[in-house]
DNA sequence: CACGTCGCG
DNA sequence: ACACGCGCGACGTGA
């Protein structure tokens, strides 16, 4: 038979909180209740052997159940913060063990368990349910087992009820239980009982007349004067409390029991979280229950077979169209991984007419003819073997990157010991190079199903169905096509700024009266504070602050200062852009920049190798370096942004009425925010008034504070304040916007964007302020920014996708999070310009506007 | 390899 | 009294 174990997740964690002496990590995290929760569930498991886990928990939205008798207002006093703050630590844990966690708006623990227990019992199952009350006693039946963690005398023991247990420990079946509860009433629960009526004597009623029915129809035999007259007076009270404490049995939840399957409870994932939060005792009792150190778990072999015969690598590759599915990785020029299954993988060599030109001849036909699924670990990189993106193409890489954006790396490793449970001998990747991409295919094709599942639980398959994957393909074309530069115009750029950079250097030696290292932060630091005199404090762990924004406030009166800053601006150019930017022209003149979809914590996409995302604009001698990136011949560039994108979002997603007005009105918003704020009429709004607003404007999206907002504006910190209460003023539906964005951050430990994304924030209930306020920053900008990352994403893949299917020759190339560039076709710059218009403003429908400017140009500093 | 700094949105 | 704007990537320095 099968077992099924359901977990009351906020009462055992309750348990474990109260079992234990206060304990903390050494960054302030208190621990005690995850470790208490950790060992009671080990505890029943090792009693119970499971084969199935399912944790619930409540959310803090009143339920359904409550909100039809809201005149019971809460009286379960507020729980300890350091108690609270181990709700998001609990649930990182069991996510990353891979535990299944459910909870659902409107419904308590008690109903979801109640639902599945009855469910699952129903088919066969072997349910034990785990709280720390005896509420769910009322669910107890043949194949449902109530196990309930009690301390008597210091021994800590598991109590397990099934219906004849109940009925010899409380008098009562189960279905009775319920009637007992409504006369006992419950105060943690809210459920008012009889007043009057204890456990003894709602006992004696139950035994004597079964149901409140019973009590009530013989009413008049209770002697008892008191007891009479309160039963009396109280039948609305006991039978509503009867309501109250009936738990729900047919709550609307879907779940796949194979999806709860419990194995592989230590990966790498639980050890890294059980590591930060120092349970190393977790650790070793999950060692110990899986039989095997984690250091030497059973280590699989990498097995594959190497193909280099051109008859055998056709065969194969024509084998593949007519799978269901497999996975592929492709291993740069030298060979190509292919898996049909955990046992069947090859590795292809490229050789002679073997390449991947015959390679994607053959794979080509996956385009129509077959449905066959192609799963890869990122499959961007195989796009040059593939035909054109469509569904049943799958990057492993991006759903890991879904539900965990905060990892950083998403390989074959991690994702085989995360979602597989298998763990491959390293030493075997280091030596030989054709195991990690057959590694990297085999584990993308096993484990896709788990990663969608997942994906799905957490609301996001249509963000990875509908925009993620087809994103795959638009980014890959980007990268292709690249950007034309003009090596000689940078050279020239260059040697300009060698020039005035060496002029600089000299006038700084003099004035500073000595030669030192000026990139040097650490020398800088000590010839200006030490040597020199000029008043500036401490502020970085190795020394002297000599950041922009200390030697600006220095520059004013000093002529070295403001030539050291000079200096760094020029040497900046010259590094990082005028002679970094050479190494990345290819053979065909372009660059090829990387633009990365499972890097930011946001949801924007990054550029690496160059970085392309970060050519400047703000002065006029970095903008010129924009001259070298140019169109090829015959072609001009579109250069298209959203105007404010992410403001117009904080307008939509609030609701402000004020700010959605000043936006359909097409008003000036930095202007209108002044006026409004400052309480005077627009004619009178001077610029200053203007750029006051505009930081706060920004402040806002960023997560404001006043400190920062402060020295943004070098304002004293009550002024900013004082126009962050004016703001908020003005724009009340902000307020409230961004203080429902804090509390649904505090009670989920991540935040989400309009479509679903996930941007986890573990700081959010820290202990300790500074990660707490920068949780809270975090929470309020997140959805905004991210929200915009997938608006530009859907644009994004929508232009590609129509300059491609209107055979036109225009490309997109580049895009700068609001930004995008085009290489267009002169004759086709109408059209194209139509298109990029159409598809940006059009990507999502918002309560107001989506506004774009465009430019076009014969270089990037002119179409910008 | 970490840090400070600075380029962009 | 004090902490403090959000998100990235690249470069040079110095241990």
């Amino acid at each position: 038979m099968k077992k099924l174990l359901i977990v009351d997740g906020n009462s055992i964690l309750n348990r474990g909180y109260y079992g234990l002496p206060k304990m903390q990590n050494k960054d302030g995290c208190f621990t005690n209740g995850v470790l208490g929760f950790m060992n009671i569930l080990f505890r029943v498991i090792s009693e119970n052997d499971p084969e199935f886990l399912i944790v619930t928990f409540d959310l803090p939205k009143p339920t359904f159940r409550h909100l039809m008798y809201s005149e019971y207002k809460g009286t379960r006093k507020e729980a300890e913060p350091e108690f609270v703050m181990q709700i998001p630590v609990i649930h990182e844990l069991l996510r990353s063990m891979g535990v299944t966690v459910l909870e659902k708006e409107g419904y308590e623990a008690d109903d979801i368990m109640g639902t599945l227990a009855k469910r699952f019992a129903k088919e066969g199952m072997d349910v034990t349910i785990l709280s720390g009350d005896r509420d769910l006693l009322q669910i107890a039946d043949d194949n449902i087992t109530i196990a309930i963690p009690k301390t008597k005398d210091k021994v800590n023991t598991i109590y397990r009820y099934k219906p004849e247990d109940v009925l010899r420990e409380f008098l009562v079946t189960p279905a009775e239980f319920i009637d007992l509860k409504a006369l006992m009433g419950d105060s943690s629960d809210n459920i008012p009982g009889v007043p009057g009526v204890g456990e003894k004597t709602a006992q004696k009623l139950m035994v004597e007349y079964k149901s409140l029915e019973g009590i009530y129809e013989n009413l008049d035999s209770i002697t008892q004067k008191s007891l009479h007259e309160k039963l009396e007076s109280n039948k609305d009270k006991a039978f509503l409390s009867r309501t109250l404490a009936t738990i729900e049995i047919n709550a609307p939840i879907e779940v796949n029991i194979e999806d709860c399957r419990m194995d592989n409870l230590l990966n790498e994932e639980s050890l890294e979280v059980l590591r930060k939060y120092e349970l190393k005792s977790v650790i070793g009792k999950l060692e110990a229950m899986s039989g095997a150190k984690f250091e030497d778990k059973a280590l699989e072999d990498i097995k594959y077979e190497k193909i280099d015969d051109f008859n055998k690598a056709t065969e194969l590759l024509n084998k593949a169209l007519k799978l269901k599915a497999f996975g592929i990785f492709e291993d740069g020029d030298k060979g190509l991984a292919l898996s049909f299954s955990k046992e069947e993988n090859y590795y292809i060599e490229y050789y002679g007419f073997l390449n991947k030109e015959y390679v994607k001849g053959i794979l080509v036909s996956l385009s129509e003819a077959y449905k066959t699924e192609v799963i890869s670990l990122d499959i961007k990189n195989s796009y040059d073997i593939l035909p054109v993106y469509r569904e049943g193409f799958h990057d492993v890489m991006v759903l890991s990157y879904l539900i965990d954006p905060l990892k950083g790396e998403y390989d074959a490793i991690y994702v085989g010991e995360r979602y597989l449970g298998s763990f491959c001998d390293t030493s075997v990747i280091n030596d030989n190079a054709e195991a990690y991409p057959v590694l990297a295919a085999r584990n993308a094709l096993l484990s896709k199903d788990i990663l969608i599942n997942k994906v799905t639980e957490l609301g996001m398959a249509k963000l990875y169905f509908e925009i993620e994957m087809p994103l795959t393909y638009t980014l890959f074309s980007m990268e292709k096509e690249g950007v034309l530069v003009d090596r000689e115009a940078l050279k020239d750029y260059s040697s300009k700024l060698s020039k005035d950079i060496e002029v600089l250097e000299k006038d700084i030696y003099e004035e500073t009266g000595c030669e030192f290292n000026i990139n040097s932060p650490k020398q800088l630091g000590e010839i200006l504070f030490e040597k020199m005199g000029l008043p500036g404090g401490k502020k970085t762990k190795s020394g002297y602050s000599t950041a922009a924004d200390v030697l600006e406030k220095l520059a004013v009166d000093n002529k070295a200062v403001a030539d050291i800053l000079e200096y760094r601006a020029l040497t900046k150019l010259k590094s990082t852009y005028a002679e970094g930017l050479q190494n990345f022209i290819e053979s065909d003149g372009r660059i090829h920049t990387h633009f990365n979809q499972t890097i930011t914590a946001t949801g924007r996409i990054s550029s690496t190798d160059p970085n392309l995302q970060n050519i400047p604009i703000r002065t006029e001698r970095g903008r010129e370096l924009r001259k070298v990136f140019l169109p090829k011949e015959g072609y001009v560039f579109i250069d298209a942004d959203y105007s404010q994108i992410e403001l117009r979002l904080m307008a939509h997603m609030s609701g402000d009425d004020n700010l959605i007005e000043a936006y359909n009105s097409n008003k000036d918003i930095h202007r209108a925010t002044a006026s409004k704020v400052f309480k005077k009429p627009l004619e009178e709004v001077t610029d200053l008034d203007r750029r006051n607003a505009k930081a706060v404007n920004f402040g806002i999206i960023y997560g404001i504070s006043g400190y920062g907002l402060s020295q943004g504006l070098s304002i004293s910190r009550k002024e900013a304040e004082k126009y962050i209460d004016d703001y908020f003023e003005t724009y009340p539906a902000v307020k409230a916007y961004v203080d429902s964005l804090i509390s649904y951050a505090k009670d989920n430990g991540k935040s989400i964007t309009l479509f679903n994304r996930v941007r986890p924030i573990p700081e959010i209930n820290d202990s300790n302020f500074m990660r707490r306020k920068f949780g809270e920053r975090v929470a309020m900008n997140a959805p905004i920014q991210g929200t915009a990352a997938d608006i530009m994403k859907i644009a994004m893949i929508n232009i590609e996708k129509r300059l491609r299917e209107e055979k036109l020759q225009s490309k997109l190339i580049i895009q700068v999070h609001d930004e995008v560039l085009v290489e267009t076709l002169e004759s086709e710059v109408s059209r194209v310009s139509d298109i990029i218009k159409d598809e940006m403003t059009n990507a999502y429908k918002l309560r107001v506007p989506l506004e774009v400017d465009m430019h076009t140009g014969t270089n990037w500093y002119e179409a910008k």
